[in-house]
RNA sequence: UCCUGGGUAGCUCAGUCGGUAGAGCAGGUGACUGUUAAUCACCCUGUCGGGGGUUCGAGUCCCUCCCCAGGAGCCA
C-alpha cells in the first residue's frame, strides 16, 4: 500500500493520530536538543514540519544523517503546532533513514539557485520548490486538456512520431534511420533504409489529425514534436509538446472560439488547483503573474485582423528595429508591442497575407489573405497558431504546385478534398509556452522536465 | 546561424591603474528547550573555462578555441 501523502495530511489534519510519512528533508533547524525538519514528499509545495528530539533512540547519531536531501520514513503523532508558520506538525517517535545525502557534496543548498545551475543537474532539479511546482502545474494542465476536449465530444488521436511527410514550413526534421553513418552517403541512400524512404521525427501531427477529423469530426493530438532547428532562445526547444485540435465542419471563427475557450479554461483550472504553486511563482518569479492570469480567465481576448494590427502598430508611432508594413511578417518586437503595449493582454490576430503562410491555409475571398489566426500573449508571444484549412481541391492543388509539393507525395492529403471534403479548421498550441504563461517562467527550458536544445541532451 | 554579455571557492558574485585572490551563502566545529532563509562564534574551501602571446610580473591586456546566457531569425 502506498504511504499517506503530505498533501492529504495537511488538507485533512487528522490530529492526535499516529502517522507514517516518507519524504526528503528540505532543511533542518536546531534549537538546543530539538530539531525541526522540513519534510517534503513532493505531493504539494508545503512541507510537513517534523519535530525530532532526544526522546528518539540514538538521537545524536541519527541527527548526523538528518541533512538536506536525505530521505526518511517517520512514525509520529500529528499535533497542532504551537508556533507560527504552520498549522500542524508531526512529533516524531521513530525516524528511519532511507537514504543519506552527504552535505559536503549534495548540490542543493538551503538557498536559491540559478535556473541555469539547476539545468546542469537534471537528476536533482525537480527536488527544488520551483521546478517541482512547475512539474505539478504541468501535470494539472495535462489532465485539464483531456478533460476539456472529452467534455466537448473530441477524440484523442495518437498521430505518428515517426513520419515520412515533412509538414511544409514547420522547420527541419530529425532523420530516423538504421543506416550506419557511412551508408547514408551512398547513392541509393534511404531506399535501403528501414522504411524504404527518408523518415523523420514528426514536426507536427496536423496533417494526420486532419485525416481523423474528416472521419471522427472532432479530434485532437497531443504529444512530443521535434524540430532540428539550430535555434537557441528562451522560447524554443528541439523536443516539445504540442496540442493540435482539428475540427470538421468548423471555420476560422469557430477555431478562434475554441482556442480562446481552451486557454481560458486551462488558466482557470490551474488557478483553482495550483493556488499554492502560483503563490510561489508570484513571490519569486513574477509579481504580475496573478493579475495576468486573472485577466486571462475573466476577460475576452481582443481580436484584430492582420491589416488592423499593422495599422495600429504604424499609428502607435513606436520606433521598431524592423519596419511595419502590410505584407511583411510581424516580428517578435511587433507582436510584443501589440499585445503588451497596445492591447495589454492576449490578442488574436487573423487573416494574414497569403505569401507568409503555409499552403494548407484557406484562401480568403480577397485572394491575398488566408484564414489564419495566431494568439499572442504578453511575455511569450505566439502561443497558438491555427487556420481554417483549404478544403477546395482545385485551390489546394494549385497552391501545392506553387510551393513545389509533388502530388505523388501528398496525394493522400489531396484525397481528403476529393472524397467528401468539408470545411475544417484547427490549431497548434505549444504546451511549454502555456506552462510558461501560467508559471511566469522566463525560459522555456524550465517548462519541461528534460529540455532538449542544440548541444544539450544530458540524460 | 548572427549580435551582445558572460565563464573567479560547492552556489551567487566582487576583484580598482597589470603586482601573486575575497565577500555572502553553503559546508565543518561549538553555543542555544520551539525553530521558520533560525541566531551567534570560530574554521575549511581556488586548474581565475582551455591553449597561446605581450610583460620582470596577467584573473586583469592581445589572439584563438570551447561552453553558457540574453536578444534576433525560424516557429509552437
Amino acid at each position: 500500500m502506498l504511504p499517506q501523502q503530505i498533501a492529504e495530511i495537511l488538507r485533512t489534519k487528522p490530529f492526535d493520530s499516529r502517522l507514517f510519512v516518507s519524504g526528503w528533508i528540505k532543511t533542518r533547524r536546531d534549537s538546543g536538543a530539538v530539531s525541526f525538519i522540513e519534510l517534503s514528499d513532493g505531493s504539494c509545495l508545503a512541507n510537513l514540519q517534523v519535530i525530532a528530539g532526544p526522546g528518539l533512540g540514538n538521537f545524536e547519531r541519527l541527527r548526523r544523517d538528518l541533512t538536506t536531501g536525505a530521505s526518511i520514513r517517520v512514525r509520529g503523532l500529528l499535533v497542532p503546532s504551537p508556533a507560527q508558520g504552520q498549522e500542524v506538525e508531526l512529533r516524531a517517535e521513530e525516524i528511519e533513514i532511507l537514504g543519506t545525502a552527504d552535505p559536503e557534496s549534495y548540490p542543493l543548498q538551503k538557498k536559491r539557485h540559478s535556473f541555469e545551475f539547476l539545468r546542469t543537474i537534471p537528476q536533482l532539479r525537480p527536488r527544488t520548490n520551483a521546478l517541482a511546482s512547475v512539474a505539478r502545474v504541468r501535470s494539472c494542465l495535462n489532465y485539464a486538456v483531456h478533460r476539456f476536449f472529452c467534455e466537448r465530444g473530441f477524440f484523442q488521436v495518437h498521430t505518428p512520431i515517426i513520419t515520412t511527410s515533412d509538414c511544409e514550413g514547420a522547420g527541419e526534421m530529425f532523420t530516423v534511420t538504421v543506416l550506419a553513418p557511412g551508408e547514408l552517403n551512398e547513392k541509393e541512400g534511404f531506399a535501403r533504409d528501414f522504411f524504404g524512404r527518408r523518415a523523420g521525427l514528426t514536426v507536427s501531427g496536423q496533417l494526420q489529425a486532419e485525416i481523423y477529423a474528416l472521419a471522427l469530426g472532432r479530434v485532437y493530438t497531443f504529444g512530443p514534436t521535434f524540430r532540428a532547428e539550430n535555434s537557441n532562445t528562451s522560447r524554443h526547444l528541439a523536443e516539445f509538446w504540442m496540442l493540435e485540435p482539428e475540427m470538421a465542419f468548423c471555420d476560422l471563427q469557430g477555431d478562434m472560439e475554441i482556442a480562446e475557450e481552451l486557454i481560458r479554461y486551462l488558466v482557470s483550472e490551474v488557478r483553482r488547483e495550483c493556488a499554492a504553486e502560483i503563490g510561489l511563482f508570484a513571490r519569486f518569479i513574477d509579481r504580475e503573474l496573478p493579475a495576468r492570469l486573472e485577466r486571462i480567465a475573466s476577460k475576452p481576448f481582443a481580436r484584430l485582423s492582420y491589416g488592423e494590427a499593422v495599422d495600429r502598430l504604424i499609428a502607435s508611432g513606436a520606433s521598431f528595429e524592423f519596419p511595419v508594413a502590410w505584407g511583411m511578417d510581424l516580428q517578435s518586437e511587433h507582436e510584443r508591442y501589440l499585445c503588451e503595449k497596445i492591447i495589454g493582454g492576449p490578442v488574436i490576430v487573423s487573416d494574414y497575407p497569403l505569401a507568409i503562410k503555409p499552403f494548407y491555409m484557406r484562401l480568403n475571398d480577397d485572394r491575398r489573405t488566408v484564414a489564419a489566426m495566431d494568439i499572442l500573449v504578453p511575455g511569450i508571444g505566439e502561443l497558438v497558431g491555427g487556420s481554417q484549412r483549404e478544403e477546395r481541391y482545385d485551390v489546394l492543388a494549385e497552391r501545392m504546385a506553387q510551393v513545389g509539393l509533388k502530388e505523388e507525395d501528398y496525394g493522400w492529403y489531396l484525397d481528403l478534398r476529393r472524397y467528401g471534403s468539408v470545411p475544417h479548421a484547427g490549431f497548434g498550441l505549444g504546451f511549454e509556452r502555456l506552462v510558461q504563461l501560467v508559471t511566469g517562467m522566463q525560459n522555456i527550458r524550465e517548462a519541461i522536465p528534460f529540455p532538449r536544445t542544440p548541444g544539450s541532451a544530458p540524460c
